[in-house]
DNA sequence: ATTATATATCGAAATAGGTTGATATGATGG
DNA sequence: CCATCATATCAACCTATTTCGATATATAAT
């Protein structure tokens, strides 16, 4: 990430009052951020943009239980062929899933890597959010 | 998720010709759909959402290392504050990071839960997928 | 009260993304 | 070769999101 602009500092300084505390501040600002890598950003932001449909998440819930095929996964889906065909190629892209070519038919399945474990821990968020009332 | 139409019985018929094999795929997508629930693939899909973003994915690296104010935030992004605000408030309202108030300053910090593990399996994922070149 | 400042909200323009019928591609079988 | 079928791609439409200047709100200091 680009480094915190010079102008920060007189802006920390206007700020805080004391020069030296601002000068910290802003050190601890250019510290921090000499440790974001833009790129990484950049590439993560593509995972999460790539899992940020509904429909796609079902695709990827569809496929921990292992191998379908791409007329399959319409069924499950429930949607238009050309829609589900939308949505695999960009989970394809993101490299979440796999293809496998048989004869007519595209076989897919997840990627090895941790794409579940993006499931359970937005699970884990989502329920953290929502705490589930105890209707007992 | 919705049940498989019994029309994808027929055509899997179709597609198979042995009609107790294709009972038995339709009966293994049944089965596969009946596990998926609408609602949380719903509510996963808006936390990939508000991650889906360079900005705020960098705004949540940035609050890795402790708690920050609105215009810390705005210096370390580099962006102008609107934008700067906005991005915070979707992230706010996905529940991925929390607001104190303070005097004129809004202060953030990441939601306890697993934001951080968020990061690092995106990352995982993209290393995965870019297998890094021996330059050594 | 007035001024300054931190942040949120608004509004308009630009861009990106989803949906779906139609069409293209490419494999299979007669 | 022709028909069929699974899938991909296209194109047009629509909706959602991003961006950012301008403005509003709210706190604090003089």
């Amino acid at each position: 990430m680009e480094i915190v602009p010079n102008e920060a500092v007189h802006r920390m300084t206007r700020l805080i009052g004391d020069p030296d505390k601002a000068e910290c501040k802003v050190d601890r600002l250019r510290s921090i951020t000499r440790k974001i890598d833009e790129k990484e950003a950049l590439e993560e932001a593509e995972i999460f943009k790539a899992m940020a449909d509904p429909c796609r998440v079902k695709i990827l819930m569809l496929l921990r239980e292992g191998e379908l095929c791409a007329c399959e996964i319409m069924i499950g889906l429930d949607r238009p062929q050309s829609s589900t065909s939308h949505h695999l190629s960009i989970l394809k892209d993101a490299g979440l899933i796999r293809e496998r070519k048989d004869g007519r038919w595209s076989r897919y399945r997840l990627s090895e890597g941790a794409v579940i474990e993006m499931l359970n821990i937005a699970k884990l968020i989502v329920e953290n959010r929502n705490p589930r009332s105890c209707n007992g």
